[in-house]
DNA sequence: TATGAATGAGTGTTCATTCAT
DNA sequence: TATGAATGAACACTCATTCAT
């Protein structure tokens, strides 16, 4: 089904290739595919996607995916792993275990509010992954580790905010992270319908900021002891 | 790309027709292509819909598809509006106004909750509908009107909540609703992967229901005033 | 790689549909399929067979060969059986069992040489077959049935002649069929090599003729017991 | 179309070069090259012959075989004249000349069966170059001469014959090829069919004796005057 | 001499849509 | 109103061939 295009989601992180010279790099052609890959199936879904449109991102021949690649789902498959390995990168950065335990969670949140804001394809790939009903990820190696590690930072939080007495007792990491990334992901998966039906300032920078605001105070009046102080 | 097939996502809402006599009922024939594009449209998504997968489940011939809706597109857009009737019919029926303002908050929130469990295609489709850009519902009339009056109500009992002594003063009805809702959107929407990445258990009957317990009081201690009283 | 078109490998046993009706005929439209896509295997094997060509050759649009015969390996598979199942009634026309032993084997003969000659199609698609493997032959339901009617057939033929004291004894049906067959096909499979390294009238009417007689000679006093009287 | 792979027909015949010196050594790649390509276009015919899997028999780059031998359609055609070198090259080795007439008959029948059933690849060849009708041969130098040769034995074998009193009179040597030829070519040509639909032991060791008596039995009561004596 | 990257024309297959009845 | 046949434009994927090093 035709779709409009929307410059904002065909990122150009693919530097054009001086026309003299092809320069014939394994390398960066593959992460150029790569890169138009994560576009494409971000924008379209697994079945909308084009491998057509992938290798004009690219600015590659067809061919090269399927030498590089294998097929379309191969393909897939290294976009979803490819993002999941880039936001727990991202959150691995923040250093969360240094930090007292409320600091910690209101860096996470913050994180986790930008990062869904600042990548919308990764909330894209999420969708459509769970349209296929997870059967890529379901086979894919690595992956329970790669977010395991999440679990555990988190929970080793709580467990310092328990210890200090500001924490609540029994929180679940899990439940926990699933209350904070909510908190965001609807309103910036659902921009576009939000902002029809509801109201037209959903996603904007000033919008993200208050929302911010109003989660932190959320999470923290229900994890926090005696807010209050 | 090829999907598995789950048969949980394929039901047989249709009433076989009789073979003897087709029954030439251009009311029935309708209906069911109907409820046979929203089952498809939420399954596959928009590019991954199939016509032929349409008529076959709706028991119909393909050409009556485009003799009573016209192309995909159109059809498309009446499915989207339908799911729109649907959930704000829901809503209208718990008749949140002749509640108090703190039972018609936790009301709304376990309507929510169970709405977005038993009907996973009306999250699927809000994916889809926000993978397009939103630009099927950019476009539809009514739509505005439709919503309006879920944030009418919930302002409504904001207002009276705040008169009564017991909720936070200036409390947005859309930000509460975008709480409220992305509390469960976000696990439900996407409870392959989680299920994957962090829990098995979620999506199950248990996990929603100690769910709704959390974010009751996630919920609560953040609107009412004094939520220990 | 390219080939010479040979237009006496062309055979148009399809009519020309008038351009003006095209004829709705789902049964017709599966017949000039079925014969076009005997022509293309025949002409060029199993992996130079173009399911385009067979389309224009059947003069009907692409997408109803897949239609009507699934995919390309199962329309081979239809073109095998369909050649097996010609050979095989051309055999039972004969009534060989209505005849008496010496004739029966003449006759047996001469169909064979005239059977190959005429539908050399029937000759490329075994070469086709078995440089396959006889992968789809292997797997092919109800083929041994309808060849082994033959082989009895000719058992039977041979149990009348030594009973008779005219045939030798213990000769096996198989193998004489095989040294018929043979006799034929060896040159009027490799007709074009032939025609080059050794007789440019190898495959010509008369050439035939003399070799019918030939063969018959030679089968015959293998078979007789004795030939001279 | 996709074909099983059968391990018997993919001889390993090239040595893997060594890794650490690639050795420039022109002469073997062609070679190399030459007996991979023998390989394939015998197993896959001219239309399924990879040049990819020809580079990967050979252990050589791709662009070699292009360098070497110009295309694949010239490639090929090595190929086809190196099949008929081989095979007239072992006929020459019998020394037929210098036996008696009845032992030549007799040697050149095993021979031939022998060399059919060892090298099924040069019937696959035959095969492929008729389906092509002779196109690559046709134009082909000094073939007619290279098998000239063998009939020119033959001829001079059935005048021994004639004279000697022992072989009927007028006999054509290409004629008695032909029978000689077809006796074994059409089982062996043609074994994975043959054993599906009427005999799985067509091909095997013992069947070749068996069948090796017979044919004799039949071209030499065809040729002598008297055979029983 | 040799390699691996790159290309463009195919090649099997699917799918939204229309037509004749 | 309803059906099944038919179409053409895509679409995923392959392969012979060339290019830069």
């Amino acid at each position: 089904m035709a779709r409009e295009i929307d410059p904002r989601y065909t990122p150009r992180t693919i530097q054009p290739r001086t026309s003299k010279d092809p320069r014939r790099d394994a390398e960066r052609t593959k992460k150029d595919i790569l890169a138009a890959a994560m576009a494409e199936f971000s924008e379209y879904g697994d079945t909308g996607a084009r491998i057509d449109r992938i290798a004009e991102r690219a600015g590659v021949n067809k061919a090269m995916i399927y030498s590089y690649f294998g097929n379309k789902e191969e393909l897939y498959a290294v976009v979803l792993r490819e993002a999941y390995l880039q936001i727990r990168e991202g959150e691995n950065k923040l250093d969360l275990e240094k930090l007292d335990p409320k600091t910690a969670v209101v860096e996470l949140l913050r994180f986790t509010a930008h990062h869904f804001r600042d990548n919308p394809w990764f909330l894209r790939l999420l969708n459509t992954e769970n349209q296929r009903h997870g059967q890529t990820i379901r086979n894919m190696e690595g992956v329970t580790k790669l977010n395991s590690h999440l679990v555990e930072l988190l929970r080793e939080i709580l467990r310092r905010g328990e210890e200090q007495g500001i924490f609540r007792k029994g929180e679940d990491p899990v439940d926990l992270y699933l209350s904070i990334a909510g908190l965001f992901y609807f309103p910036l998966a659902n921009t576009y319908t939000l902002s029809v039906v509801f109201d037209p300032e959903i996603g904007t920078e000033e919008w993200l900021e208050k929302r911010i605001g109003q989660a932190e105070e959320m999470i923290l009046k229900y994890l926090l002891i005696e807010p209050d102080k």
